[in-house]
RNA sequence: AACCCCGUGGUGUAAUUGGUAACACAACAGAUUUUGGUUCUGUUAUUCAAGGUUCGAGUCCUUGCGGGGUUGCCA
């Protein structure tokens, strides 16, 4: 049922494409690739290209499509394998899994190589001796053609030997590239003599002091998918102008398949900052503590925000693939991290900004009842726990009310509020210190209300509480988003759209105390105030910190806001 | 005033490929509720513009307008 669902569900354009391609046994089977530089971190960005490639191979597994993880690793000068690792434990914790299809673009270091000498052998590329401004200078602008550089018409048996020369390293850093031979009129900028290959002395994270020449992301791409045999060579809009290029390389060199790039729009939530480069300042400059900080738009830091990866997944699936520069409201992803979060997520009371409640008629200082509360009203078969009820408790602050507006359902002077899977209360004093803050409210509970509701009298609201005598402390941090603009990226400087109020630190809320052993990343939805999950960073045993997920939509605040 | 791509409610996506413009989110209103959560019901609101082809155009053609991308030895 599900299959069939998946299988006549809109397909977007690229599925089309795949789904022909198939019909018309244009392949032997689908391949995509998802292509990580491993430069850096993974972010929800790449969450969307992870899913369409993985995606697509698992919807066609049936015809043995796959998908690769291929590390582009063609710029010593930026990687490094420590991301190498992370990007895995990304892609896996999304929920994709690339099976024994692991490789590297470095992997294809000599047959590239190799295929630079045939296409000088075939007079298609040539060894250039300009400086790097100067290619910039010949290469020309939007409007005006290009200039061909002195050196293009060198024989093929002098490139041939330069070539060599560069690979051997006789020559320094940016003294000469090896370029294609295309068109230095061509009106894509692409297509002006590309470079192909430059001199890097650097040490690489495989292949090490191997090589200093490396080639180019044009060069290595599409050859690094005809290599693997890749037939759908899927990737983001900016690329598009490199198409031709991709083209002219795959059709002019003996590659052992053609595969075809297709190119879509990436995904941009608003109110995140996406760039690695930007990422990598929050990190440097402090901002943030570390890639996985809560409000790192990586998927670390998701994940640390306790974002679950389905949920990630059905926002991929909402936003759907086109071609259209779209941006993505991040009520979307919450709306999708909200969903999850309700079917899966254990209820627990926690008192955030308490206040202490003593209960005048409780029978005894030390008479505890034991209240049965459901673990998830969404999911019978998570069961129930036992609650303990003393004579004091804890209510949160802003439950009570000392002169409440209109249809304000929570406790004030004399109006009466349940305390949740328990008894119902009226509020008969309010006590204040010397400021004039309010720290105690002396109520009455009500024996009958247990299970039943009044029959005289509604009682409209129902608040959260925690015994104190049996309340475990634990500190929590609430994460609101990281910038107050849709679109930091747009701002002269993102530092000034900083979110101030995007953590704030709460130490010693009251919690109920099965809270004290619970396993890093575990859920929670802290009811009446947001889901929150463990931090995998700082917490120990018997001492969690939790990270707040996401608050609860609150119609009530949103109200009384306008 | 180059070239390429893209324009469907506020946002994102769909429309059996020329046949009543729909779905999700958001917003708003109401119902239910021992979470002001969830759930349910309803409301507002859409084909960038102008021509053309056609019995019929979101879909095809032309022009215009708007948005994005492109001048790395980054990917």
């Amino acid at each position: 049922m599900a299959k069939q669902q998946e299988s006549t569900a809109k397909k977007d354009f690229i599925r089309e494409i795949v789904a022909a391609d198939i019909l018309a046994g244009r392949h032997k089977t689908t391949v995509t690739r998802f292509p990580p530089e491993p430069n850096g971190y993974l972010h929800i960005g790449h969450a969307k290209s992870i899913c369409l490639n993985f995606g697509i191979a698992q919807e066609n597994q049936d015809s043995g499509a796959r998908c690769h993880l291929r590390f582009d690793d063609t710029n010593p000068a930026k990687e490094e394998s420590e991301y190498v690792e992370a990007i895995k434990d990304d892609i896996r914790w999304l929920g994709f899994d690339w099976k024994d299809h692991l490789y590297f673009a470095s992997d294809y270091f000599d047959q590239l190589y190799n295929w630079a000498l045939h296409l000088i052998g075939e007079g298609k590329a040539y060894v250039d001796d300009l400086s790097a401004v100067e290619i910039r200078e010949y290469r020309g602008g939007l409007t005006e053609p290009g200039k061909e550089s002195p050196y293009r018409d060198r024989s093929i048996e002098e490139n041939l030997s330069l070539f060599e020369g560069m690979k051997n390293g006789e020559f320094d850093d940016g003294i000469k590239v090896l370029r294609a031979k295309i068109d230095m009129a061509h009106a894509n900028l692409n297509m002006r003599d590309p470079v192909l290959y430059r001199i890097l002395h650097k040490k690489h994270h495989r292949t090490g002091d191997q090589w200093c020449i490396y080639p180019t992301y044009d060069y290595a791409h599409g050859q690094s998918d005809a290599i693997e045999g890749v037939t759908h060579s899927l990737c983001t809009l900016e690329f598009e102008h490199h198409r031709p290029l991709y083209d002219w390389l795959v059709g002019n060199l003996p590659v052992p398949a053609r595969p075809r790039q297709i190119e879509f729009a990436k995904l941009r939530p608003t109110y995140f900052l996406m760039s690695k480069r930007r990422l990598l300042e929050m990190v440097n400059e402090g901002h943030v503590d570390g890639w996985d900080d809560p409000r790192m738009a990586t998927l670390s830091g998701l994940r640390r925000r306790g974002y679950p990866p389905s949920a990630i997944r059905k926002l991929c699936k909402t936003v759907g693939v086109t071609k259209f520069n779209s941006v993505t409201d991040v009520a979307l992803l919450e709306h999708a991290v909200r969903e999850e979060l309700n079917k899966t997520a254990m209820r627990r009371m926690v008192v955030i900004d308490p206040i202490k409640v003593t209960i005048t008629n409780w029978p005894g200082g030390d008479h505890v009842e034991m209240m049965n509360a459901v673990n998830n009203p969404e999911d019978t078969g998570a069961g129930s726990r036992e609650v303990a009820l003393s004579g004091e408790v804890f209510i949160e602050r802003t439950d009570f009310m000392e002169d409440p507006p209109k249809k304000y359902f929570r406790l004030s002077p004399g109006a009466e509020v349940r305390l949740r899977y328990s008894y119902c209360i009226r509020c008969n004093e309010v006590i204040k210190n010397e400021d004039g803050k309010v720290i105690e409210l002396r109520c009455t509970y009500d024996p009958e209300t247990l299970g039943k509701n009044p029959p005289d009298r509604k009682v409209r609201g129902a608040i959260h509480w925690v015994s104190c005598r049996e309340a475990f402390e634990a500190d929590v941090r609430l994460y609101d988003r990281a910038f107050i603009v849709e679109d930091p990226a747009a701002e002269d400087d993102w530092r000034e759209a900083i979110n101030p109020h995007a953590l704030t630190e709460l130490r010693g809320c009251k919690m109920e105390p099965v809270l004290k052993d619970v396993l890093a990343g575990e859920c929670f939805q802290f009811e009446r105030t947001g889901y929150f999950c463990v931090d995998s960073k700082h917490s120990a045993p018997g001492k969690p910190l939790f990270n707040r997920t996401v608050a609860l939509r609150d119609s009530w605040a949103k109200n009384q806001s306008k």
